[in-house]
DNA sequence: AGTGTCGTTCGGAAATTACCAAACGTCCGA
DNA sequence: TCGGACGTTTGGTAATTTCCGAACGACACT
């Protein structure tokens, strides 16, 4: 358990970044504050922890721990000997980079059907110009190159993905 | 010009989508259904046309037009012998990367720097335990390899990354 | 079953945001 | 220098979100 000075220091300037970062991706403040705060922890915190170290409510924390979780910030773990909950940060680039690309896949997909129900209906009507399927199958084309990108990027970890492309660069 | 059957089926499923999308970034709905609107437009789109195509007042598609401007996903083209601004969707692989990779960047530098600062703040103090000081520099090492692919991925454009990676892929 | 400890859900108050209409500044042609 | 067409900024209101405290349900141990 650090001291209190100790806690200070490496709360100080995390939870002002992480406040930005969360803002910049809709969440509410209590997010970045609550993942400053086990940026650096130097232990698992349970909620009450966490209460106390925010300030914030014990519900206002629940289910904000629950966003940063589904956002793969935040893990809960089991502490032997303590039936609560702990949470540790998540900051292994693999970890980061895999919800990273689940949640840019998502949006893409629904880009994607939305694509595909158009182009559907588009053929479905009779006195549709060529233009207008040709500009739809060709955004479609695009969608489906970027999908293609993110499915071989995932494939593989970050130190390969490093290796690979620095060793690339080396030969031009 | 598209007729009206064409310009409802074109934005009958996009609209949807891109508020989802928009949703998922912490948007406003005006910002997915302004993108909706755009996303297979046939031509450029004027403010008015946009304030009639959704119904936002002229104010609010001014603003949210901004945004989607910054985030990458509109751009502003000038049509001759007409003094108003046009808007265009963009849906390239390769400038959609690119927006994405600033954004994500910017939040990754802000997160570096706290980490930074924090650091030198705990050099700077006497009695502060090696354990926290390696923790910090543990994860700043995590960071900055993260730093480093996002700047590789960034040297190459969409077409290149997935030759290149299929080509890995082959070999192994 | 009874009790105590957790975490989540619910209802309402406070703060914030989204949106519109109107006023404003800017640019161009007359 | 005036007028008119555009786009942005501002002020106010309606809607949404955030957050808290209280009530609730789940689980373990007695």
């Amino acid at each position: 358990m650090m001291d209190r000075d100790e806690s200070h220091i490496v709360k100080r300037y995390m939870v002002d970044a992480c406040v930005k970062g969360a803002s910049s991706c809709g969440c509410c403040d209590a997010v970045g504050v609550l993942r400053g705060t086990l940026f650096l922890a130097d232990e698992p915190l349970s909620m009450d922890q966490l209460v106390e170290d925010t300030g914030y409510s014990k519900s206002t924390v629940s289910s904000n721990m629950s966003t940063l979780e589904r956002l793969g910030m935040a893990k809960r773990v089991i502490i032997q000997g303590d039936k609560r909950y702990h949470y540790i940060p998540v900051n292994d680039p693999d970890s980061l980079k895999k919800d990273m690309i689940i949640n840019k896949r998502a949006e893409m997909q629904s880009i994607m059907v939305a694509l595909e129900k158009t182009e559907g209906d588009l053929r479905a009507c009779e006195n549709v110009s060529p233009a207008t399927l040709e500009r739809v199958e060709r955004v479609r084309r695009l969608y489906r190159q970027m999908d293609r990108l993110i499915d071989l990027i995932s494939r593989y970890n970050t130190e390969e993905l490093i290796e690979l492309l620095e060793r690339e660069m080396g030969c031009r």
